[in-house]
Parts: structure tokens; C-alpha cells; sequence
DNA sequence: CGTTGGCCTGACAACGTTGTCAAGTTAGTG
DNA sequence: CACTAACTTGACAACGTTGTCAGGCCAACG
């Protein structure tokens, strides 16, 4: 009880356990225990003599051992599947994910797919067998129903971005339809009628919702534009390449929407090449910094990706809680930025 | 042996465990356990047969349990701390580490500090706890000493982005000093002499690194402008009011160094705002999407992120392979990328 | 002084897995 | 046929922690 020091105290190989600290402190390890994990009933004097054992030997706390006996068996860790942790959308919603479990002491185990749908389940199996406590997930297989199993058994499983297929479960999306379609508007509303439709990969399930929006726009203002629509864009040079040939074409059409942030960009050097940005209308999905500075400035249909995180968060928190309320299905409304491409009148 | 169904089968609450597996497959836990690690030395028959229950049951692996009592006390497992998932540099740093960690089936902690220097500590020893097998660190706070215990545990320790203090351990930068040189070179090399240096806060590694390459070469071409230097700008509007400020005062620059990312987006407001983006040249400090499309481009000091985070991991890795060799500091050159903005001469 | 009740404390089992080891089976050899 | 070697297999302990529970101590009470 008068000094501290034995064998373990400057031993170097391996991590100290609570077992080292206990016999450094001269205590029992459930009483270790119980001053790592701030519980009541210890005595003032032995909690001090523990916490000084603990940092002579820099003890730190092994949450996984512990997990493995805690009653609640929960791992207090997060798997968030995204398309990729380097793009700027996926980038926000991570954050937002981030900043609702870290009060919580929950970690998140980010992984990128690339939206290859063969990646998706193995991304997924991976972080089961981490026993994550839930799962947010961004589809890219074209079903989902491989998690049923895990449903049922209580785990918290929330779609972002996409709606899973095969499966009943909480879902937070962007409205892209509506978003398309008030671009469509927007652009018809300023007198275009040849409007050029170019769109992501009609595999991925928001690429075909904006079509939809968009194409139900049109229709409803009597424009069929069949002859303008080119998918399958899924990189920028894929759409500055589509863009070029449609403008430099017979009928060139007078305005474009760029319904996905990498085709607005190839559509913005093909504008700036072929010197049209300003007669040429364009409204892109999707904002992106420095939207205000080009000239003109471009108009987009912005999401928000932090708000999809944050809700997408907020609901797996309340399943962690408890809640078992039926699957829900969030939208969160885009706003169309007006900055002067999409304002641009047909020539 | 026939048949294989019992009370298990059916089970709602609670994971399948491999006592259930092997339960239903009429074998030992062991044998499981060899199964579903593919060891070999397991009759073809009874491998069948596990596997066959195991899926039934759905049964995955607990890599934790195992990782509990596993000989190499791994965790599979790596903490990434970064300024923020949302920033694009971040994002393509955590892209690279997660690709070079994907095939070894290291799945990746990731941590945003906001370059808090308090949040630094706690988000590693969250980090610690949870017992990763590395961590690859953006320094924020003013020391790293507090993880020479951990590095004598023998954990590796790589740091990105910035060199850490009171610890020696391996890093990887950008070159921060030459890149910021080559910034001066090219604006004095197109004439300028009166160049503003608009700059990140101090206390931030990197920003000192620039601020000191910037000057020095300022120096050797004789220049000394005191009066043209502002620090401290952390956001993109401090920066705006600060190159508003320049731009309007008496004498005003001929060029401006903006030393960061989101200053160089400051100062592209002002001068757009003022209508001095033809006349006032520009070099900005890491690439930006769409700088080539600004009118007039802009012409930037490009880093590698991605190669940041590769070596990074690469480095990571050999430690965890067992390199011994003392600490080493990698520095990825940057690259001048001249788009117009930084090559309009002085007034 | 015996009893009660509150407060501390630690022995022990258990979490789900893997390492160790001994035992069983089978095929091959002399 | 005895014996060996190779291959399978499972009982058991252990990983570091937490849940359970019983026991020791002490002050207060009748």
C-alpha cells in the first residue's frame, strides 16, 4: 500500500491489462472494472489508487473484450457503405453520420463501392462480421433483400441517397424527381423547348427518378424531346463528348439539364470549347463550390447531403433505442439555385 | 445426420453462434471454426456439411471474439484522423488509405478533428481503445508526445499532411516550402514585385511551411513586402474581406499567393467582385475541380493527396509486416499548374 | 451486545472465438 | 497382423472484460 512498483511497470512487450493494473493497485480486477467504467460503489481512496495504477501503466480500456461479456452485446460501431469516401456528397453525408454517433461514443466504419454493384454485399458481409450495432447503407446492387435475414434480427438498417429494392426498411432520399422536374420547368418557364437531357447510368435508381421527373415535366408541356435524351454518362469525359456532338449536331437543342454532377462539369467544357456558355441554358443536379464564380454562373438543382445524413443518423439512433415503429420513408426537398445559365433564353 | 433442423433453426432473438452451427452440423465447435477460417486438415464431407448449416442458420463469423483470442492480437483494424471527412483533401487521403487497406481486410476508423487541437487526444484514445492495429494522424494539436508510450508498444504511427512534434515516427507531407517557392518563382518570374501572401492560421504546420517558402524566395529576388501579408484566414469570407481590403487599399498588389484552399476561393470572390480578375494575377495553393474552367483559369500549386495517402499506407503496412527501420519522412512534390490566372503580368 | 442494513470488494462464470493437444480413424508398410 | 504415419476431430483453456453474487466490514439501532 506504500509504493507502486513491480515487474509490470516498465515491462515493454504487450499492452497492459486490467489484471496488471489490479496488482499494481493492489486491488481486485472487478473493482479495476469498475473505476475504468466511472461506476458507483468504489471508496474515494481505492478509486484514486486505481486511477493512478492505470496511468503509471498508461492503461487503456479494451472495448472489444468488453463488448464480447456487456449484456447488450453492442459494439458501439457503425458500418456507412457509400459510393465513395472521396466525393464530395458522400464526403458530407460521412460527416453528418459522424457528428450524431460521436456523442454517443459510437465509431463509424466507412467503406466505398464505387457503386459496383457486386461490391455491395461483400462490403456489407465484411461489416457484419464486425458486428457493427447498424448499418447505412447507399444501394448499388440492383436488390437488397440479402438483408432481410438481418432485419429480423433486430438490426437497424437505413438506405440513403437510394431506395433499397426487396425490402422493407427507413430509407432518406433527395427528391429527385421533383428536383428534375423543377429544373425541366424552370427551363421551359424560360421558353426553351429543345431541352437536352443528359443522365447517369440508368442502372443507378436516381438517375432514372430524375429522367422520370424530367420527362414528366416536359410531356406535361407538350415536349416529347425523345431525340435529346443520352444516358449511360457516368464520367465527365463521357459527358463533355456527348454534349459536344448534340451541340455541334443539326438542331442543336437550345437549353441542356445535366442531371448528375460529373455530367454538368464535361457539359461546362463542352459550353466553354465550343464558346456557348452564354447561349446555351443549362441547369445541372447537384451544386458544387464555385457554381457562383463561372460565368455565367450555373444553376443547379442543389441537394443536401448533410441533411440526408443527419436524418439517415437520427433514425438509426431511434431504432437503437428501441423504437419499432414501421420502415419510414424521408425525402429531402432540393432547392433550385437560379445563377444565370439556367436563365439564359433559346437563341 | 439426415435431416438437419432443430429448435435453432427457426430462431428469432440473438445471433446464430458457432455452437449452433456446429449443433445443427452434428460436429464439434472447433471444427466450425476451421471451417469458416478455410484451414485445412477438414474432411471434404464435414466441410460440406458445416458450411451447409451455416447457411441455414446464416451464421457470419465474430471477428472480434476471434480477434480476443487470437495470438497476434489483432484487430484488423486502423484509425484514420483526419480534418474532416467532408474536405476534399481528407476525402481523397481516406479514399487511398481504404484501398491500400481493403485487400489485407483492414477496415478503416475514420475521425474528423475540424484541426481543434483540444479534440486531437480524445479522438485517439477513442481511437486506442478500441485497440486499432495503426493510425495514420493529421496532426492538429501543438504535440504529439502523448503516443511515444504507444509507439513504444510497438504501434504504428504514420503521420499525413503534417510533421508531428515531441515524437519521432514516420511521415508523409506535401512540399509545402517548394511548392509555395514556385508559387513566388512564377509570379516574379512574370514581373511582379508587389505580391500579397494571404495565409491559413499559424498555428496551423503546413501554413508556417508555405508562409516560410514564400518569403524566402521573396527574399532572394529582393523583395520584402511585410505589408502585403495576412494570417489567420481560416474560412473563405475571411479571406474575401481580407483581399477586398488589399485590393481597394493604396499601392494594392499586383498579384496575390493564396496560400490555401479556401483562401484562394476568397479571393476569387473579391476579385471577381471587383471586377480584377484579369488584372490582378493569382496563384492559389492546392487544385481545385473546376479551376479550369474560370475565366480566367486559375493557375494553381497542385498536391497529391491520393499519393499522400497511399505512401501513407504503404508505410503503415510495412510496420505492421514487421519493419523495424527507424522513422522516415516522405515528401510529395507538388505540382505548378499554370491555367492564366498566374501568368497575367503587372499592371 | 446482537442485529440490521448499507457500503465495498473480489471470486467466479461467461461472452464467442482460436490455440493446444490428445485421441480416434484410416491407410500404408514391414 | 502389428505398427506407423497421416489425417480428422473435439475437449479444454484462454483471450480481457463485465454480470452475478456472496462475503466482509462498519455504523446505527434496539
Amino acid at each position: 500500500m506504500t509504493t507502486m512498483s513491480n515487474r509490470y511497470t516498465g515491462s515493454k512487450p504487450g499492452r497492459p491489462t486490467m489484471k496488471h493494473v489490479a496488482a499494481l493497485a493492489g486491488v481486485g480486477i472487478k473493482t479495476v472494472s469498475r473505476v475504468m467504467n466511472n461506476e458507483p460503489g468504489v471508496a474515494e481512496a481505492t478509486r484514486a489508487q486505481v486511477l493512478r495504477a492505470a496511468e503509471q501503466l498508461k492503461y487503456q480500456l479494451d472495448v472489444n473484450a468488453g463488448n464480447l461479456r456487456r449484456s447488450d452485446r453492442r459494439t458501439r460501431t457503425l458500418g456507412l457503405v457509400l459510393p465513395s469516401v472521396a466525393n464530395q456528397f458522400s464526403g458530407e453525408i460521412h460527416r453528418a453520420v459522424e457528428d450524431a454517433m460521436a456523442p454517443r461514443g459510437i465509431a463509424v466504419f466507412a467503406s466505398s463501392v464505387d457503386d459496383d454493384p457486386e461490391r455491395e454485399q461483400p462490403v456489407v458481409a465484411a461489416l457484419l462480421q464486425r458486428r457493427v450495432d447498424g448499418l447505412i447503407v447507399t444501394p448499388a446492387a440492383p436488390d437488397q433483400s440479402y438483408l432481410v435475414s438481418e432485419l429480423e434480427h433486430e438490426l437497424p438498417v437505413v438506405f440513403v441517397d437510394r431506395e433499397p429494392v426487396g425490402l422493407a426498411a427507413d430509407c432518406v432520399t433527395s427528391d429527385n424527381r421533383e428536383g428534375a422536374a423543377a429544373a425541366a420547368a424552370h427551363l421551359i418557364g424560360h421558353g426553351h423547348r429543345r431541352i437536352a437531357y443528359l443522365g447517369d447510368l440508368s442502372t443507378i435508381q436516381t438517375a432514372r427518378e430524375r429522367r422520370r421527373g424530367f420527362a414528366e415535366e416536359a410531356a406535361r408541356a407538350g415536349i416529347t424531346g425523345q431525340t435529346f435524351t443520352v444516358e449511360e454518362l457516368h464520367d465527365s469525359r463521357a459527358a463533355q463528348e456527348a454534349a459536344t456532338r448534340l451541340l455541334t449536331g443539326s438542331e442543336p437543342p437550345t437549353a441542356i439539364f445535366a442531371a448528375q454532377i460529373l455530367v454538368t462539369l464535361g457539359v461546362l467544357r463542352a459550353l466553354k470549347e465550343l464558346g456557348l456558355q452564354h447561349r446555351v441554358a443549362l441547369v445541372g443536379f447537384d451544386d458544387f463550390e464555385l457554381a457562383d464564380l463561372l460565368d455565367p454562373g450555373v444553376t443547379v438543382v442543389a441537394q443536401h447531403p448533410e441533411q440526408i445524413g443527419r436524418l439517415a443518423a437520427e433514425r438509426l439512433l431511434a431504432r437503437l433505442d428501441g423504437q419499432r415503429s414501421r420502415p419510414e420513408r424521408f425525402v429531402v426537398p432540393s432547392t433550385l439555385i437560379p445563377r444565370g445559365s439556367g436563365e439564359i433564353p433559346p437563341a
